[in-house]
DNA sequence: ATAGATGCAAACATTTTGCGCCGAG
DNA sequence: CTCGGCGCAAAATGTTTGCATCTAT
């Protein structure tokens, strides 16, 4: 395993108070795809010392050292992921009718999109991408 | 030429208001991806008889009958554009210096964001494909 | 000691909505 | 004539921010 965040966001100049440390815990241990009131009720029920605005201020500096991604989704809030250190990189698949989220990786596509752009004229920065579906009959 | 979008409109039991008809002319004449404030805007110019949320609610309804997409980027304010009627589909690129956005086609595309959805047990409905880049030197 | 973080509540930005009036059909 | 649409202003939503206080370093 790598670093912990906790020691990324200290090398970063982030002074770790108890409620940063409550809301790096509370994203390491989410596997889904939490909106920021979510993020904020469940570091809530760890310890009641934590606001609203504290989550929001943490997130905004996770993202700013890329420690974090944000999904935006169709439905108005933005959600949360933490970035894998193995450089992983993935989109999302959303079930329409369950509203689950499955990642998924596509070398073929990674290679197009980059290709699309130099043909633009363009060098890719960043990207996003999004599939909506329902399930094949039988699931 | 198809079928003006007016008279789909009226075929789809939409009263045809002055209002309407000053929001779907703006509309038509936009080759650009203006928010609604824009579309508000455009459309007051013309005539001030019309108030922001009747743009709002004369979006909605066009949304619901397929003739608009909506297009979401990463400054917070969704974004319209007619749809064509030649069954056109595409995605956008958008230019980080000047924000510009600039349309493409990809059959390549098209047929692997089928083949993943396919491949996760998916039947794909609809996506959203955005690339971020810069100009290559030289522009 | 002090720069930076916190909580709270107010401010923001965008979009939606309730309601009494109006006008297209 | 009668719904559906209108304008207005208020509400709803998600996010940001000013400020006085607190705390990690």
């Amino acid at each position: 395993m790598g670093v912990s965040i906790e020691r990324i966001c200290v090398a970063y100049g982030m002074k770790m108070t108890e409620q940063r440390r409550l809301v790096l815990k509370v994203i390491e241990e989410s596997n889904d795809h939490p909106d920021v009131e979510e993020l904020y009720k469940r570091a809530y029920k760890l310890d009641e010392k934590i606001s609203l605005a504290t989550v929001y201020r943490t997130i905004a500096s996770l993202l700013e050292y890329g420690l974090l991604s944000k999904l935006e989704l169709e439905d108005g809030r933005a959600r949360y992921e933490l970035v894998q250190n193995d450089g992983d990189h993935h989109h999302h698949l959303i079930d329409l009718e369950s509203g689950k989220i499955i990642e998924f990786y596509n070398e073929e596509l990674e290679r197009i999109k980059e290709e699309i752009a130099q043909r633009l004229g363009y060098k890719l920065i960043r990207h996003r991408l999004e599939l909506y579906g329902v399930p094949l009959e039988g699931k």
